[in-house]
DNA sequence: CCGATCAACTTGTATATACAACCAAATTCA
DNA sequence: TGAATTTGGTTGTATATACAAGTTGATCGG
């Protein structure tokens, strides 16, 4: 474990395959270094170039066939899902008026669950943001968002009422991966409170983590209001199961 | 190898997992054997045994954390808004038990809706089905399904109870798009009475229209209780609270 | 020419081992 | 008592090895 970087082997080896599917060096459906080319050429074994291409399989980047090799998967079309969910260009993109209500920006111990999303230990410092986004006057979206520190040390400093965070965050840690969570659910006390709703009305709730190159940046509870806000999407499908 | 069933060795301690969490002999939040454990149990490698844990704990059925052990999660089904992939399949993937009751299979007048949606003309004839998905005998999902009669002439003569719509149609028109639109709602009177749930309990729907190389081939609306049902990518956040 | 066989290579499964990282509880020590 | 340390157990990473299962292409024999 003596990578300059610090990094995990596996994941050094991810991080090159990826690169290559990025740039294209690799095209779709062509074959990449078999496991053991991989494992030589990195100087690992074979079962930990294994787990970097068995992680990318299960990613969508390549599929493998036994007794033939491993190829570049067509680019699933996740993009459209996942920049559609960034609120404020949804809003301008239907011509509305989109404003930012920043409720609180500060520093707190990290509460459990956002210490596992972000890989930090329990009750040390994280940043937290909460902001309320209105369209045409109406709010719209609560964004409660918790920040890794390791990633983005200067995100207390930043104005998030004429930046939005998805908008500085892209900037400063790009991002590479995002996982999500679609809920139905009632809204809270506060929730209620920023997006003026009664308590029977239900919303939906979007739990989003996302990662940069150095890891897990965001941890974020995006809360609207179901009479006020849908998600769409639309998907091609690819053969080549 | 040499199983009596034939099966994969970390297939085998799956099972044995699935069937104690099914029957709630591991609660909830409870710890269950550690990898030893497993291993000297089954009479296999701590790596083998690690495997079952690690495809669970990629099902979202346990989460782990280092130093600590595993523990059985909570049971919310869960389905990938990347891939195109039908409640049936999501809850065999899951080792649940999938059971499709048949409520209604007709011919209908179109609504205006379904008429644009389809390309056909309102209150010409389309094939209606509607469905209630059980997983482990808890109603999960409602499905309304209009087809297009010109795509699919045979759909009233499907046996959907052995073989859901998604299945026969991915067979008879294989898809090529689809597209989504994702909503919080409070259930209808025909919801809640299959769904067997409060008025206030809200609802993920899920509105998707399917094509094929033909043209549009059906518009569904998929409709689960929030209690029971969410939609994502990999994100597992477990709170050890 | 064609089919069968074989050899080489790839991914899939399984084992045995070692150490690192981490956590919780018991123990020790001031 | 209370803080620091140790200890034992658990998951995480990595290696080396072996054989199974599957595909492909070359070789061989009719």
């Amino acid at each position: 474990m003596d990578n300059s970087a610090g990094q995990k082997k596996f994941a050094t080896i991810k991080d090159y395959i990826l690169s290559q599917v990025e740039t294209a060096a690799w095209p779709e459906h062509s074959r990449i270094p078999s496991e053991n080319e991989l494992a030589t050429q990195f100087g690992v074994s074979r079962m930990t170039a294994r787990r970097a291409l068995q992680e990318l399989t299960e990613q969508g980047v390549l599929y493998r066939t036994q007794g033939v090799g491993s190829f570049v998967a067509s680019p699933k079309s996740q993009s459209s899902l996942l920049e559609i969910r960034n609120i404020a260009d949804e809003i301008q993109r239907r011509g509305h008026f989109h404003k930012a209500e920043l409720v609180q920006l500060t520093s707190l111990p990290c509460p459990g669950v956002v210490a596992t999303a972000l890989g930090l230990s329990r009750n040390a410092p994280v940043f937290f943001s909460l902001i309320v986004h209105y369209e045409n006057q109406q709010p719209l979206q609560l964004e409660a968002r918790y920040v890794n520190p390791e990633q983005v040390p200067d995100y207390l400093a930043q104005d998030f009422v004429l930046q939005t965070p998805h908008e500085y965050l892209s900037a400063v840690a790009p991002l590479t991966d995002a996982e999500h969570i679609v809920e139905a659910v009632l809204p809270d006390e506060l929730t209620r409170q920023h997006l003026k709703i009664p308590a029977s009305e239900p919303c939906l709730r979007l739990t989003r983590r996302t990662f940069s190159r150095g890891g897990a940046v965001s941890f974020a509870y995006l809360t609207s209001a179901g009479s006020r806000y849908r998600l769409g999407g639309h998907l091609t499908i690819h053969p080549k199961t």
